[in-house]
DNA sequence: TTGAAAGCGCTACCAG
DNA sequence: CTGGTAGCGCTTTCAA
């Protein structure tokens, strides 16, 4: 019933006609130097712009003035807490900046990840923040690049999180020095058989948090085991998997656990305790990340707090002020909890 | 170091010329139908675009082809299981439907969620959808609506996902069933005197799941007494919070609090723990939502499911298919877990 | 302070 | 199949 044929939104054209000045006047008036036009003017056209529901067309803006006030952000999943409190702050800091955000969610293959930085790129947004990739040692890593300094040499701002190896401004996490920190903290409090649940080294952020759990045991007189590690998802399901495996092969060579993340880790939680495994007592797990959730399951799991709101706003900030490629380090911090000794 | 003037990106103009063909034939080799031109051309002027690394301006596109490939999402805050499964599943049929997604975070007031609104239709998206609003009851709903219909005029297609009361299309959650069903239950369960926490009746959300839940006693021949209910946030800390004033004004007139939503009870049960009450013994807890948290916590949560991925897939394909302004319910189920007697 | 008009990068129509 | 060109809605000189 409401289906009449859709009429075209008013243009400037409109407004002005309807105000009765000149279609420039009538661009001044509202999204120009405004202190130029006669006040009744102003008022003029403010009010048939009001009356007629006129909405500038921002696509018209950009290309008229060459530039526009989008800025995109690029998650591997949006429904994750890690990157859903980088994207609370990336937005944060956008309204600050009043800049649109385009979020684009990459979540399958490197190509892809490649093709939406293309096309995003045609979006000739302001910056563009990438967090979470997995580009890193990929094939496609070259393309990529190209791309994004393409980007680059016209004038466009680009932010890497936790990335440090690509050529670009990066807010850099400690996942070395938090892990072997952790691992330290871990050994520290009487923990001597580890395992690991990560997700492969083709994931950045998994590999560095690996690398630096094992040479944090080192540092404490502790081999890790590499049978004892589990390779899984990334994801809470990964880690409930992981704990379907470690129940079937049994836990007697173990008295904790190490998962990359704080979402695997709480998985696997559920999981030990789906299989009858008391977490925290049975065996103990540690995390990464430190999400809200970690402090609401029982036991609260021992994680690295990771300030992730914090680093999303800066990201963005970085990205809208630093001229160079700066490498901004970002301290993690261990935070124990019940789920390991005391 | 790298600081060389901002070269403005290759343009098809650059392309044609590189590739040595018109500009009308280079546009419809790129972006056009390619099968109108010779097949050496349109290698030709490929290639000359990768050489040049040309991404097509996506405004100019737009501004030419009076249309967009862009969707717009309006969440009250990203970092929310709520609306970050929605956004996961908006993204997901965004993807499968071509279109890039502008996320919009509304977490402040109604003015600001006006303004955002008639900021985004300004990039002519092809649909809105508006996921948790502020706008319900308050002063600015007829500017609201208003601004919405203005767009809807223009063929633009909005979908609101569980505000049942604006005059779109709308995929409403049962928000009201599912509480009266969960009060229904708990009663079942042998749970006499209840608590509820809440966010206030201007959050729609909040008012009907709070109404669901006191019809529902009231069906089961219990009088819920409004002073046992606290108004906190909408938000974890807002159930901490509400513990907190529980724990100080004593718990001796309960036996079980329904928070209305998953991610109040969470806080709650970590605030009672907190205050030395063992949530699900000392206190039976519900929720509602059923996000991912809820499996994971100790004891596991009972609460209410909703598909919200689900919802927020469906509602990006409702935006793109749906001529009316269907209201389309969608069913949610309670789940009963520890947290409540067994 | 105003109006006219030249673009901005691209699509699509019209001739050839 | 190709090239020329008139717009798309807006900003921003340039003159008046």
């Amino acid at each position: 019933m409401d289906d009449e044929p859709p009429r075209p939104p008013p243009t400037l054209h409109d407004v002005a006609r309807e105000a009765g000045v000149s279609y420039a006047t009538a661009s001044r008036a509202l999204n120009g130097s405004a202190r130029n036009v006669r006040a009744a003017n102003v008022a003029r056209v403010r009010a048939a712009a009001t009356r007629l529901g006129y909405a500038p067309h921002l696509s018209a803006q950009a290309i008229a003035r060459g530039s526009t006030n989008t800025a995109v952000l690029i998650v591997s999943a949006i429904d994750d807490p890690y990157f859903s409190s980088i994207a609370a702050g990336v937005g944060e800091a956008a309204e600050a900046a009043g800049l649109i955000v385009t979020a684009a969610i990459a979540d399958r293959s490197p190509e892809l990840e490649l093709q939406i930085v293309r096309t995003l790129r045609g979006q000739r947004p302001r910056a563009i923040i990438i967090a979470g990739s997995r580009i890193a040692g990929s094939r496609t890593r070259r393309a990529f690049i190209d791309e994004l300094d393409q980007y680059r040499a016209a004038g466009g701002r680009v932010t890497v999180i936790s990335q440090a190896d690509l050529p670009f401004a990066t807010l850099s996490i400690d996942n070395y020095g938090g892990a072997r920190r952790l691992a330290l903290a871990l050994a520290g409090l009487g923990h001597r058989r580890f395992g690991v649940i990560h997700s492969g080294d083709h994931l950045r952020t998994s590999a560095d948090r690996r690398r630096g759990f094992a040479d944090g045991l080192r540092e404490a007189g502790i081999t890790l085991d590499d049978r004892r590690s589990i390779r899984c998802d990334f994801t809470r399901d990964g880690g409930r998997r992981a704990a379907r495996l470690l129940a079937e092969r049994g836990t007697g060579d173990l008295d904790a656990v190490f998962a990359v993340n704080d979402t695997m880790a709480i998985g696997l939680m559920t999981g030990l305790r789906d299989a009858g495994l008391r977490p925290g007592t049975a065996l103990a797990v540690a995390g990464f990340d430190d999400i809200a959730s970690a402090a609401d399951v029982t036991p609260a799991l021992t994680s690295v707090r990771v300030p992730l709101r914090d680093i999303g706003r800066r990201a963005m900030e970085m990205a809208l002020t630093s001229d160079t490629t700066e490498v901004v380090e970002v301290p993690t911090e261990v935070v124990l909890r019940e789920s390991t000794a005391r």
